[in-house]
DNA sequence: CTGAATCCTTAATGATACTG
DNA sequence: CAGTATCATTAAGGATTCAG
């Protein structure tokens, strides 16, 4: 199943169903981590790149979200032993792979946006 | 803009992208969102039924987030003046949109999933 | 049947200071 | 440079009770 629309009626979905699409929330939920991932979407960043395209993050929250995306496979961590140190993250497959989901997010958003200013102003 | 690879850079993740896919995630931020608006998806439905399509939501929880979605234009509310009272949740234009957001959510989690258990066991 | 009201607990985020 | 530690604040969610 890859699709709702092949489902006949709620009850029919899976717990397949449930549980991917609760993946995929998850990856995303909380505030930062969609600017995270596009932010990595122009090829791999050092920590302090990262924090500069997203300037209202504090290092608290940008290296726990880090430290998330790469528990959940969506990011690697890269450590160089020079001196200072020097960190790179980089997305993985399902993390490039994850642009067609922010491409339909975007897609939807505007649409909806649209609709939305139309009926109440 | 309608897709991320139409930016070269994420400086220039321009105030509409940010905003349109925010107003995505606020649309499913929360425990209960996607299964409310999936359950929708299978037609109009009563406020009990819906709490019977998912189990283990409290009827706090259900009448908050049926607001929210209310107040964000993804479902409208019908109420029949018969006794008692009966309410009747429908999806709007966007909430039925909405499904393509889904369907690339269980698509993109099922493959995720599928690359994490590949790597991990 | 369809909720609203209240209280409580936990999770998420923010601010600030500090370190190898 | 790339974080961690600590404390404070806010938001989210759950349990229970009650009402039109």
């Amino acid at each position: 199943m890859t699709k709702i629309s092949e489902l006949k009626d709620f009850s029919e979905c899976s717990t397949t169903y449930i549980l991917a699409v609760n993946d995929t929330i998850n990856v995303i939920n909380g505030k930062w981590k969609a600017a995270i991932i596009s932010s990595l979407f122009f090829g791999k960043k050092r920590y302090g790149e990262i924090e500069k395209d997203i300037p209202k993050i504090n290092s608290r929250m940008l290296s726990k979200e880090l430290r998330d995306l790469e528990a959940n496979g969506i990011v690697v961590r890269k450590v160089y032993d020079t001196i200072p140190v020097g960190v790179e993250y980089e997305l993985t497959e399902s993390g490039h792979a994850f642009r067609k989901v922010l491409d339909v997010m975007l897609e939807w958003g505007l649409e909806h946006r649209k609709n939305v200013i139309g009926k109440t102003i």
